[in-house]
DNA sequence: ACGACCGCATAAGCATTCGTGATGGAGAGT
DNA sequence: ACTCTCCATCACGAATGCTTATGCGGTCGT
């Protein structure tokens, strides 16, 4: 179970060939075949099947596993780079698509930022593997309860931001003149499936285990990040959509009702490269100020040296008061 | 970074001498020190200090990765050899002190059944790399929320019982005539700290965002598993305790009073080696029966063969029955 | 203070492994 | 039926990895 054997299978299975992935890798078409009969052998497993090529069932569950394994290997290798590597210059922050909100912009500084929109899932994996300095992250939480993120590697997590959940409904819809939205009356109506622009429901239905099965239909998927399409979409009628409140209020031709039960807040947390999970310097409630005094509570630094250094630790730092 | 450096090097930081490592590893003096050396060049970093053989910080953070990748690799190794070997006929289940009440042991096969009584964050390991068929892991969280473990492979969880919490008090303290208490109330109180034995504090300080700074000073640490014992020193003045309310109110010689706020729970879950995180069946209520009918949520084989078998999995049906 | 010892680093030699190039065989398309 | 594509296999050269042997720095004992 070499990583080099790992990172051939892994790039077969996705290029469903043999020799394009020994283009792909450098090597020869023979090596590649020897790679893959060797994990085969060494696990007493075939793991891919030829002509088609395409994994196996236990290749499938390889490659769950290889992903992961490289992902934290390749985290190992950036995080201990950190130590040896001038301290940077620039700042490269990975951020999901509602992480950005005025506040965390506003932390931003002035200069030599590079912002890098990517897909939830894929912020911690940037930060850890060093494509990007730091991370924001948005998702569902109960209050001042941390996100749920997936530990590819030690990632030092501070809350920044936490606002009350709104759904966007068309202006038509019976429950738009309602005060307030209780999810349990919309479990049955059709949902809008946005896991990029909107809040993803997998997080709904996790955090809400309905009575007895599964609620939350999806109508439509958009797959893009653009928040207006999404408040269009709704408006049309094509499902609802959940969004941080300030969000769905800005929205036109649909109405923001605030949802009241159960008690979830979209929450947005700063990741940073470094040992543990650090919980948050306070609670990141809406729009309150952090106790002045102890705001240091995450610690991003090598272990040792007094105070972070580099834009990212300016940047969290900024962030925090 | 090859997983073989790895784990020499992890064996020579843990014995603290490349001899030691070498005699252990089967390997002669000088391969470990050519291994460490290997390591070190190609981090470009000195990550041990000879004389004495100590972690360098950077080193120390080499050990967290090189720990996590190594328990990834077994779990990988041994998930695959799920699909390979016969199925098991003994069923071996891996389980922390409180996860083992009436209703999880009365789920247990007769005959054939190994049980593990391991602390809390080693459930899940034994589970991913094989050690155990399947674990019972307890812990703290929000009603039907699922707990928050480690992943170090791919596990599902179910949910298996959920019981209300109760401080033990002694017969004498101020506060034992309560009908119920909530958490603010208790925060500068002493607790006892036993992480085997009763609920970890570090998950209520971590649940529990307390009003600027920590809580929950700790007066003792107990380093048993034994309640009776926790009971006993609670009663004697030594400090706190938290527990299931079952387990708290049959202890003798102190008082139990349920928790009222926040509103946690005492959950255990059920943990299966298989593909990603499963929600419960349903939710895990406080006695509450599982509506019959769709109770096969969990996933727990080779993905297509119809019915799971074995004893863990019959050991998972008779648990949500 | 001196010497023996212990423990890690380095050097040279040898076996094994690993990757390349060439060749063989099985399907799919024309 | 032929050819083309693609993967498997074979044989060889290069490089890696482990071992034995030796060197060096520090520690402990007398």
């Amino acid at each position: 179970m070499d990583p080099h054997l790992l990172r051939t299978y892994v790039t077969v299975a996705r290029l469903a060939s043999f020799s394009e992935a020994a283009r792909e890798l450098g090597y020869t078409q023979s090596a590649v075949s020897q790679h893959i009969a060797a994990l085969e052998t060494d696990l007493g497993l075939p793991l891919l099947t030829r002509r088609p090529v395409a994994p196996t069932p236990a290749g499938h569950r390889l490659l769950e596993h290889a992903g992961a394994l490289l992902l934290r290997l390749d985290a190992a290798r950036a995080d201990l780079g950190r130590f040896a590597a001038a301290p940077r210059t620039t700042l490269t922050v990975a951020a999901s698509p509602l992480a950005l909100h005025p506040r965390t912009l506003a932390a931003l500084p002035a200069t030599g930022v590079t912002l890098r929109g990517l897909p939830r899932e894929q912020v911690p994996e940037a930060v850890a593997t060093g494509e990007a300095d730091a991370g924001l992250v948005d998702g569902i939480a109960a209050p001042s309860d941390p996100l749920r993120l997936p530990d590819v590697a030690p990632l030092a997590s501070t809350g920044v931001a936490e606002e009350p959940l709104a759904v966007v409904l068309p202006a038509s819809h019976p429950l738009a003149g309602r005060t307030g939205l209780r999810l349990d009356d919309l479990v049955d109506a059709r949902w809008l499936d946005a896991p990029a622009a909107g809040v993803p429901l997998e997080q709904l239905r996790a955090v809400h285990a309905g009575p007895a099965g599964r609620g939350f239909r999806t109508a439509l998927r958009y797959e893009g990040t653009d928040t207006r399409t999404l408040a269009a979409l709704s408006a049309a009628g094509h499902g609802l959509a959940l969004l941080p409140l300030p969000v769905a209020a800005g929205v036109h031709g649909a109405t923001a009702v605030p949802l009241v039960a159960p008690r979830l807040v979209h929450r947005t947390e700063l990741l940073l490269p470094g040992p543990g999970r650090t919980e948050p310097a306070g609670n990141a409630g809406p729009g309150r100020t952090e106790p002045a005094g102890n705001a240091g509570a995450v610690r991003t630094e090598p272990a040792g040296s007094g105070e972070p250094a580099g834009p990212a630790a300016e940047f969290a730092r900024r962030l925090q008061s």
